[in-house]
DNA sequence: GTGGTCTAGACCACA
DNA sequence: GTGGTCTAGACCACA
């Protein structure tokens, strides 16, 4: 289900909260579907059931997953989670584009060439 | 010369590298002037002087400075450093596009309207 | 693992990245090896932390190992590392020989017997 | 006579020593000729008189000029110099092999293209 | 005065 | 437990 890239520089528990979003917002995870245990994601992955936890209540801050306590945990897609998404990938790019204007570095420059997918 | 950001959550040094490469790539800091000393800087934002240097350090590391042992630090700008900033960002803004590539979401969508700077 | 020589004018964190990098590139340490902690290294050669944490972190810059967030630091060699390491031995040989030419001292004097190594 | 090179990394005090050391090899300075007083260097290459001082001791304790009380510095060449200088070289490279021998790395292969000046 | 290294120890996020 | 950051202060070579 997830790989972990152990030459990631990012901490665990981040490329399993990204891993899983994007299983979700992909629609591979379905909604309503159970989840793994904590524990069976922790063998699984061989990592720390603290990391995986630490996930799981992001996911669950974020509106990716509800828990029902003695049962488990399950996905809770909707399209509102999809434009979040949207917005977050925005900010993170304005973000980017804020600093090349500081630096007089002109927009379009920067863009050219990137809005159609390589393929 | 610097203000920290202390809702900022990154390390402290790293604040000090990025605002000092900006002032040097935006040429307020011109090309062979004396930066400030270690100590001065640290009294300046109130940190202390082994902040500092590990900032200096990395700022050298990567070519915007130069140091003169017993005299100090000085600004060493040149355009392939401007360069190679701008390979940074479109780097970054790359990274995010790949992200929306993966979950279907249009390039153009979500570039609409960022090409030009607002004022 | 590591000897410090205290004879060695050179600083220490220096020295321990000279002796591990060397420990790496000779094989001696292999790929994805966990390395000692930096308490447990510091501990070993009783010196600070912090001088330990100074050399992990340009071997990690030098590409000699990468770590993971609250797991350790790790051993991460290949071919390219060797071959720069030669790139360098040969830019040092050269600057001397470029002096010897300055004073009109033969190379081939100075290159004599050198090119076996003793045993 | 000396220009200094701020970009050098090196203290200035060797970067002083070793030029004179080189004009004198050379023969650009013959020998028992007057050098410039530590006040009328410093003041040529702007630098602290204390630093033409260290230089200068240097010289002397290698042997490449005399001091007499109340005239002044002296260049003090002869043979016995170059074979120094020789042996300094050598040692140098020697050092360097040493480091390629404990990689396993080829001393001819290292040396390879290098004994003749490239013009 | 200036940068560079180091000690001794604290605190934090992460596993 | 593990790496990463930081403080407060010392000492050194160099200018």
């Amino acid at each position: 289900m997830i790989i972990l890239d152990y030459k990631d520089t990012r901490p665990v528990y981040e490329q399993i909260v990204e891993k899983m979003q994007n299983l979700i917002l992909q629609g591979v995870l379905e909604p309503d579907t159970q989840l793994p245990s904590v524990r069976a994601l922790a063998v699984e992955i061989s990592t720390n059931p603290n990391t995986v936890q630490k996930a799981y209540s992001e996911l669950e801050r974020r509106g990716f997953m509800y828990t029902v306590k003695g049962k488990g945990a399950f996905v809770s897609y909707n399209e509102e989670l999809l434009d979040w998404k949207k917005q977050d990938l925005r900010q993170r790019i304005q973000a980017v584009l804020k600093e090349a204007d500081e630096l007089h570095i002109n927009r379009s420059e920067l863009l050219q060439g990137l809005e159609n997918k390589e393929e």
